[in-house]
RNA sequence: GGGGAGGUUCCCGAGUGGCCAAAGGGAACAGACUGUAAAUCUGUCGGCUCAGCCUUCGGAGGUUCGAAUCCUCCCCUCCCCA
């Protein structure tokens, strides 16, 4: 094991907050494994960029040495945390919760080792948790500190409903801690309330107050906003290999320095050096961001295939070579065809007003030559090739 | 149970009888510039057989030459009182 010092240096990275700091380096001074806790709730079975930051810090305390448990909150997913909600989750049935988990894990195994990680599920304790239990448990905690949350605040202030079962939400999960009796509990920065009363229960419970360690929210390709699916901003794990290459590339580097940061395995050194050379002017940014974004391809699909989309960018958007993966369609005859039905029948545009805007703009080309006359028309029986915009292609066959 | 506010195009949000396919902002898309950067600027942003036509403003009817705007009923959300 790596002596306190160093191990705190790591996992300080990208850390938004450490409560308490010192804590946490007495607890690593003893050289023992600690239980490292993390709670999942089995709502978004679609992992995107923005989860591994979690995950990859659980790593980092993996590859230290300690024991990583990965809590699936499949009882709490059935109530829905309220954090940060302007209105009241939907509940989710235990059967969409099971189908999330079991995605979940699936993803999850990407980053952390599978054969060191705990598993487990809060319905191990909660289920058996009787009425009387509950309300023990409710007893350790009053209405007005359970108010004080921002989120709570703001719904009461506008006056939308908070339910009963939400501020139960922050007491099963800061039990959990309980059970697990964990030493260390890491969560997003928006999930501090939650973690500080799995401390205040530990404590109420007769144990050791864990060590809580916030990770920020990583932003989205927008370089604004949380990285989400439904703002469609998000890279997702599993995106192809060119579309998370793509992805990548097209944020800004002020959000490529970030990422880097809580995405790369790239050492903190290492990254400041090569933040100085960018400065400079002796590194381009851009080749900083190719090799970001080849690693995280390389983490996610296979060194083979990064390599493969590393190259297409290049032939495609450099050298404005086509694109490998062009969809190909075959054609339809010598019957001539008015172009704008072309674009929209094979989807690329949504209507045959949107592929006369399209024109009109100028975006359209066919076989390199730009389009300008929206009633053109193509007989099928010969090839061609389609653009619109930078990125649609089409290509048709002689048929 | 009583009283009041409101439901507008992807989102927020103007619009109270014709000049409204509906201001403004955001998102998105396209063009210029580039490193497919970002930022910025410009344009587009319901549909169609596209200089014209058709369908939209919670739903169904009605008044009117003409309705997102007025009337009736219904559905939904929120507030205040009980």
């Amino acid at each position: 094991m790596l002596s306190a010092k160093e191990q705190l240096k790591t996992l300080r990275r990208g850390t938004s907050e450490i409560i308490d700091e010192k804590d946490l380096a007495q607890l690593l001074e003893k050289g023992v494994p600690l239980k490292i806790k993390a709670g999942f709730d089995p709502t978004a079975p679609d992992l995107h960029l923005g989860h591994t930051v979690l995950l990859n810090k659980m790593k980092q305390f993996q590859d230290l040495g300690h024991e990583v448990i990965f809590l699936i909150g499949d009882f709490t997913g059935m109530i829905g945390d309220p954090t940060g909600r302007s209105e009241t989750r939907k509940n989710l049935t235990s059967e969409e919760v099971k189908n999330n988990a079991k995605t979940y894990l699936e993803q999850v195994f990407k980053i952390l080792d599978s054969e060191k990680t705990i598993v487990a599920y809060n319905s191990e304790w909660m289920g058996k948790f009787t009425s009387v239990n509950m309300i023990e448990l409710a007893a350790h905690y009053t209405v007005a500190r359970m108010l004080e949350r921002d989120d709570f605040q703001k719904r009461l202030a506008k006056n939308l409903p908070v339910s009963i079962h939400e501020l139960m939400y922050p007491l099963i999960q800061g039990y959990d801690s309980v059970a697990l009796k964990s030493d260390v509990e890491l969560g997003g920065t928006d999930q501090k309330f939650n973690l500080l009363v799995g401390r205040d229960l530990q404590r109420a419970y007769g144990q050791k107050p864990q060590i809580v360690l916030t990770m920020p929210l990583l932003e989205g390709t927008d370089g604004v906003q949380k990285m989400s699916k439904s703002l469609g901003n998000s890279i997702g794990v599993f995106d192809s290999p060119n579309e998370m290459f793509g992805k990548v590339m097209s944020i800004s580097d002020d959000l490529m320095w970030r990422y880097y940061e809580l995405l790369s395995q790239v050492s903190t050194d290492e990254l400041r050096s090569m933040q100085e050379k960018a400065k400079s002017g002796a590194l381009n940014p851009k080749n900083a961001k190719m090799q970001l974004a080849k690693e995280l391809v390389t983490l996610y699909h296979t060194p083979e295939l990064a390599e493969a989309a590393s190259s297409e960018f290049e032939n495609v958007f450099k050298k404005k070579n086509l694109p490998e993966d062009i969809p190909v369609i075959t054609g339809w005859g010598s019957e001539k065809r008015n172009i704008c039905n072309i674009l929209k029948e094979n989807k690329l545009t949504d209507s045959t007003s949107a592929a006369r805007r399209l024109i009109q703009q100028g975006s359209v080309s066919v076989n390199g030559e730009k389009i300008s006359d929206v009633n053109q028309e193509f007989p099928g029986n010969q090839e061609f090739m389609i653009k619109v915009g930078k990125k649609r292609y089409l290509k048709i066959e002689a048929g």
